[in-house]
DNA sequence: ATTACTGTACTATAATAGTAATACAGTGGA
DNA sequence: TCCACTGTATTACTATTATAGTACAGTAAT
C-alpha cells in the first residue's frame, strides 16, 4: 500500500505523511473512510507504532484526518478544497522538478522530452 | 548561490551536496574549478561549517571533489561519464515526479499539460 | 463481564543532525 | 618570518528521529 525508504534522508513519519496526503486529496481515500490502525500499519510497513503516532497526528493537525479512541483514524475532510489543495501540491511538485532539472542544465524542451518519454515507456 | 531550506525535513548537508552536485554534472562547474570554502560557504548560507565539512566530504566520497589542505575543494571528475550521470539524475528526478503525481491521481496527459504550463509561465 | 480491538501516554535508549567553540596543520603572499 | 587564508580534528551540547516496552482508556461484540 505505501512504500516507506529507509534510507532516504527524509522521515519515515513524513514520508508516510506525504503519501496519504496524496491519496486523500487525489480522492483515492473518501471523507469518513478509515485508515489502517496505528498498530496494524504499523505491522505493514515494518515501522515503530511510535512513528505512526505521529505521521497520523500531523494529518489531524493538518486537518486532513480526526482520531476517534477506541474507533481509529478517519479521513476527515469536510468543507475542504480538494480540487484545489491537489492543484496546488501538483505546482508545488512541479516547481521542485522544473528547479532540479534546470540545476542539471536542461532546458524546458528537454524536461518535457524526458517526461514524455518517461511516460510513454511505462504506462 | 545555494538555497537552504531550513524547514525542509531533508538534512541541510544534503539539500545543499545534491545542488552542488547538480552543479558538476551539468558542466557548469568545471573540472579542477575551485569550490568556495568552507567558512565562506557557511557564512554566506548563515549554516554552521561542520556542515559544510560534511557536504564536502559527502561529495568527496562520491568522487566529485577532492580536497587540499591548505588550498580548498576543487572538482575532481577526471574520466567521468558526466552525460551518464546526468542522465541517471534526471531520470531518478522524473520517476518520483510521476510517482508523486500519480499519487495526486494525475494522468500522463494532465502531467505533461501541468508541466508545459508551469513551463510557459515562467521562462 | 470478558475479550479484542482501538487511540493515547509515558519512559528509556540510540543514532543522526546541527550548532558552537577551539585548536592544529598546510599553503602562499607580503 | 609573519600573516591570512585553507582544510582537518576534537569536544560539548541540543534537538529530532526512531525504536522498544509498558500501561491506560474508549468501543463494540460476545
Amino acid at each position: 500500500m505505501y512504500h516507506i525508504d529507509q534510507r532516504s534522508p527524509v522521515p519515515v513519519y513524513e514520508q508516510l505523511a506525504r503519501q496519504i496526503e496524496r491519496h486523500i486529496v487525489s480522492g483515492d481515500l473518501a471523507d469518513g473512510q478509515k485508515l489502517p490502525s496505528i498498530r496494524e500499519l504499523a505491522s505493514t510497513l515494518r515501522i515503530n507504532p511510535n512513528t505512526v503516532v505521529k505521521t497520523y497526528r500531523q494529518l489531524e493537525n493538518e486537518g486532513l484526518v480526526s482520531s476517534r479512541k477506541g474507533l481509529g483514524i478517519f479521513v476527515s475532510i469536510l468543507g475542504m478544497d480538494l480540487e484545489g489543495s491537489r492543484d496546488s501540491l501538483f505546482a508545488e511538485l512541479t516547481d521542485e522538478y522544473v528547479r532540479k532539472a534546470a540545476g542539471l542544465g536542461m532546458e524546458g524542451d528537454q524536461i518535457v522530452q524526458g517526461l514524455t518519454r518517461r511516460l510513454k515507456g511505462e504506462n
